[in-house]
RNA sequence: GUGGUUGUAGCUCAGUUGGUUAGAGCACCGGUUUGUGGUACCGGGGGUCGGGGGUUCAAGUCCCCUCAAUCACCCCA
């Protein structure tokens, strides 16, 4: 056991490990990639002002922020928006609209470990700036519902609820909330399913403090109004009132477009979904797994202010987050996590140090071809060999013994069900492209 | 940050009311007479019993502290 422990909260990867973590970056990045995003990178570290400027105090408690040598206050990211927006933002007026970008990246928080919860996560960042409208948050949740399909998920194993802010503003608005207080009203909304009533209650006379509007009464209206299901209720709780009522057509044509892409079932209206970050400003959605803990597997929103208080120029953005820690855990438990096969395609077997060099020289050959292939560094006995073809998990045995050699032939063993075949070390590379695609049967007379 | 549970070889665990050089299975390495592999048998490496301190003639076994994992709360980018 090593006395010097990894960090708390920081994963190391074995091979099997490392290659579940691939087959999940290369499924976001191929589902990405399909529907016209580009890739993206930025710094890990990031001066500290990135993230306290526009996320307040209580966040900065939560970043993994230290001081460097040169005296710099600097902060490893907790998520890639930020950085997003700056970068887009420098560039922003040169570049075409709309912009599709997706970055996957570790991110870093200081908290307490848990499970589905640690200090060290990857990511999956997409986000499509320079479209206000609805169509744009429609491509954004049907990208999110395909990256969780990408991975063999069912559109019965997860759902994506989606809320709206700006609907939830028109609403407190329309029973007379200030928009001073609308903030704090919608935090006590947040804690609905969670909180105790008399715990709810007096969150929400402190979120209405120094207004006219009835606790007791906001509780039990916001409530109903969080409960609501379907666009038609939601339609006839607005009324006459114009501003809502504008606000639901935007819902219809979001709505509309997601139908029309094919992912009606995957998502759900569910009010109760705010968001605790300060930066959303419209529509935001969260992916759950249907099954069990009902976890967040991915979460995004419309953030239409961000780009502009970070410097950049007036421009619209809609993004999600998706995390791999989770998502791992879900995979695992629906069985979706593919099996781990990384063994080389051949394993040359050097019979004796005799025959070494003329193997090595294939091997040589056969690795500049492309192919992968390992090989017994140390001399041992045939069945040792073959045994350790075996556990490396190669697909075939090349055996250079000295019959062999002196006939100028090696000798082929599939390792799945042990027929063999000899040929000529002169035509080996495309011989053994033929194996490889076609089985033995390419080379069996 | 607060509280509960757990911590013995790479993995899964045994270790009796504290008592001699801490064990098993799997895994790994080697061998079973020298060119054909998932079986069987034999052997080997590997643990300062998470770490530190204390009680005792004696502690993996009891007490305290600490670290880590995990669960709940908090918070969620």
């Amino acid at each position: 056991m090593a006395d010097i422990q990894s960090l708390p909260g920081f994963r190391e990867f074995y091979p099997e490990e490392r290659a579940i973590l691939g087959h999940v970056f290369e499924v976001w990045r191929r589902t990405c990639r399909r529907y016209g995003f580009r890739e993206w990178e930025s710094p890990v570290l990031e001066p500290l002002e990135l993230f306290t400027e526009k996320s307040g105090e209580e966040i900065v408690r939560q970043l993994f922020n230290f001081e460097d040598k040169g005296g710099r206050q600097v902060s490893l990211r907790p998520e890639m928006t930020p950085s997003l927006a700056r970068m887009v933002g420098a560039k922003a007026n040169g570049m075409a609209k709309p912009i599709r970008w997706f970055a996957i990246g570790e991110n870093y928080r200081y908290e307490k470990p848990q499970k589905g919860r640690l200090r060290a996560f990857y990511q999956l960042n997409a986000d499509l700036l320079g479209e206000a409208g609805p169509t744009a948050d429609a491509e954004l949740i049907a990208l999110c519902a395909d990256c969780l399909i990408g991975f063999g998920l069912q559109a019965t194993d997860f759902k994506i609820r989606i809320s709206d802010r700006t609907l939830w503003f028109k609403y407190l608005e329309s029973q007379g909330v200030p928009e001073a207080n609308a903030s704090a009203v919608l935090g006590v909304v947040d804690k609905l399913e969670r909180g105790s009533p008399a715990d709810l209650l007096q969150a929400m006379n402190i979120a209405l403090a120094g207004t006219k509007v009835d606790a007791a009464k906001l509780l039990a209206d916001v409530r109903t109004f969080a409960a609501i299901r379907s666009l038609d209720d939601l339609t006839k709780v607005a009324g006459s009132d114009a501003a809502m009522q504008a606000r639901l057509t935007e819902w219809q044509l979001l709505l509309s477009t997601i139908a029309s892409l094919g992912f009606s079932e995957c998502v759900t209206i569910d009010l109760t979904i705010v968001r605790g970050l300060a930066y959303y400003t419209g529509f935001v959605f969260e992916a759950f797994e249907t099954s069990g803990d009902a976890r967040a597997l991915a979460g995004g929103g419309r953030y239409d202010t961000l780009v502009k208080k970070l410097g950049g120029p007036d421009l619209p953005a809609v993004g999600f987050g998706m995390g791999d820690v989770t998502l791992r855990d879900l995979l695992a438990s629906k069985k979706l996590i593919p099996a781990y096969a990384d063994g080389p395609d051949f394993f040359v077997m050097v019979l004796g140090n005799d025959v070494r060099p003329s193997a090595l020289e294939d091997v040589a050959k056969l690795r500049r071809a492309g192919f992968r292939v390992e090989y017994n560094l140390r001399d041992g006995k045939f069945p040792k060999l073959i045994q350790s073809a075996e556990t490396a998990g190669a697909k075939f045995a090349l055996i250079y013994g000295t019959d062999e050699v002196a006939k100028g032939v090696t000798k082929v063993r599939s390792l799945v069900d042990r027929k063999e075949a000899e040929v000529p070390r002169a035509d080996i590379i495309p011989a053994l492209r033929a194996v490889l695609e076609e089985g033995m049967d390419a080379i069996i007379p």
